[in-house]
DNA sequence: TATATTTGCAAGTAAATACTTGCATAATAT
DNA sequence: ATATTATGCAAGTATTTACTTGCAAATATA
């Protein structure tokens, strides 16, 4: 169980997405998101670890808890990659094109009145 | 070799990631795929099934050969999930950002010098 | 028609994935 | 000090993944 550790891989699998939209919310002890699932706790460690591993999630020590908390930049790579295909799929980012087109025009007009 | 088949998986393999962004510039038959990489032209029919299976390449038979284009709408479904934790990798939209906040204070400026 | 080309299907393999259970350990709470 | 809690580590298993090779079928080309 080693490999190909990146986030399109991290943000694969079901369960992972759950638990990163869990700490993100607030962060928690690794037993707290474990009880939220059927699975055993080993396996919910298991996804917590891959999900520090590729910089999803930091954990820090407090007394015997350890504390994940969301640090999600690396949803960058992930954005990124899809925004290169923006022309693929134009009408979910129609309503950003369109706000932006409306802000210029609203500002060319502005200017237009001076 | 069943399962699962949601676009989160299906772009989670780099293999596939290369597929997508080859047929995105242009269509082209499962031959001229395969030819680019080094791996057997079965491993890459089935990489281009996985594919089409969740929506994300179209084949239309033309002749013998078989056309893959690229359909990427259902990439929203990845840009929209990423979207929601905006908050958590502000930094890289901050171009966006500062550029929206740009357009409305030129936009104030302008209705102020009017 | 004989041959090339483009592809699908099937069977088989190696490795990775997603789990499980059992046991050990350290920190807290009683 | 003892029990409880939060966790890690290790070993084992089932399923899925990512491939391979070999063969068959359909279309195009010489």
């Amino acid at each position: 169980m080693e490999a190909r550790r990146d986030v399109f891989q991290a943000i694969a699998d079901p369960t992972r997405r759950q638990i990163i939209d869990m700490v993100a919310r607030e962060s928690l002890n690794l037993n707290t998101i474990a009880e939220q699932f059927t699975m055993s706790r080993q396996a919910i460690s298991l996804h917590i670890k891959i999900l520090t591993e590729c910089g999803l999630v930091t954990i820090r020590q407090e007394g015997r808890e350890r504390i994940c908390a969301a640090k999600l930049d690396k949803l960058n790579e992930i954005s990124e990659w899809v925004a290169q295909y923006r022309k693929h799929f134009e009408a979910k980012f129609d309503s950003l094109e369109r706000y932006l087109t409306k802000l210029q025009k609203d500002k060319k007009n502005a200017a237009k009145r001076k």
